[in-house]
DNA sequence: TTTCCATTTCGGAATCATTCCAGTTTGGTT
DNA sequence: AACCAAACTGGAATGATTCCGAAATGGAAA
């Protein structure tokens, strides 16, 4: 499973006409092997430079835009934060938890028609982002 | 109907204990003034400064942080973007054009049960935040 | 395989919204 | 009128991200 998402990435890769670096390598594998943890940029870039012998912070940085300007990759904006990264290009809600900022996916199709918005408002939607913020189950359970 | 919305700000205001200043008397007023633009810090700033002496920035950011702590407006913050500030508290979908920045709310209510989601998934919601980014109508018409 | 150049990478400086800080002022209660 | 916790100030600090000019390199073409 994990290498068909890698297989992908590459392809799609070389379809757009990237060039395929050993830094950008390093940072798909980084990508797949934490698709269901939303990297951000640190981890990224920690776990990037483990498997390359050189990786900078400005190439993370530029290989994700590129990559989610691409449409490899969707890029998960926030405030005061660093941005998220996520393989799993399906429209689905995050559930942002306060405490631990872990990003989890639920996965129920969003029951909003982007046909019936553009009649009602003349506005054409590109990008769907829903967030539900709150707590997760497992910082519910521990105190304090 | 703007001025119930004032009267109900101060009013909330008192109740959590909170002093009436000058400053946050002008923020109010831009505010309530702009309530259908979502404004952002600059803005508040900047109209806040014609109506009151002396209002610094700083004062703006934490006057606002403040108020939305305390439930009297919605922050809606965004990435490499000023955060925006809504008086409206209802729960709605903000259409956001990626050209020219406005937001525009869509209301239709979520039809997405807090319930629902606290029983699959464990997360308690605390917070909704739905954004469809894209083009709105004006920027679709216009060329370029 | 060698040449070549557009693309990619590098690291350090710049950006910019926001927060922090320490000192001063002030709303509103006593 | 006195008092103090809350609020205000402006300048410095923060931190994620972008920008920059120069150096390195993937991979197509010769």
């Amino acid at each position: 499973m994990e290498i068909n998402i890698k297989e992908d990435l590459i392809g799609q890769l070389k379809e757009k006409g990237l060039k395929l670096t050993p830094q950008r390598l390093a940072i798909i594998d980084v990508l797949v092997e934490n698709c269901d943890r939303h990297p951000g940029v640190t981890l990224i870039f920690t776990e990037a430079r483990k498997k390359a012998k050189r990786v900078s912070l400005s190439t993370v940085y530029a290989t994700l835009k590129e990559f989610s300007e691409n449409g490899l990759i969707k890029e998960l904006e926030f405030d005061r934060m660093e941005n998220r990264y996520d393989v799993d290009l399906s429209d689905h809600i995050n559930l942002i938890c306060k405490r631990c900022g872990t990003i989890a996916d639920y996965d129920i199709p969003a029951p909003l028609e982007p046909k019936d918005i553009a009649r009602k408002s003349g506005f054409v939607v590109t990008d769907t982002r829903m967030e539900l913020h709150g707590y997760c189950r497992d910082c519910l359970k521990r105190p304090d």
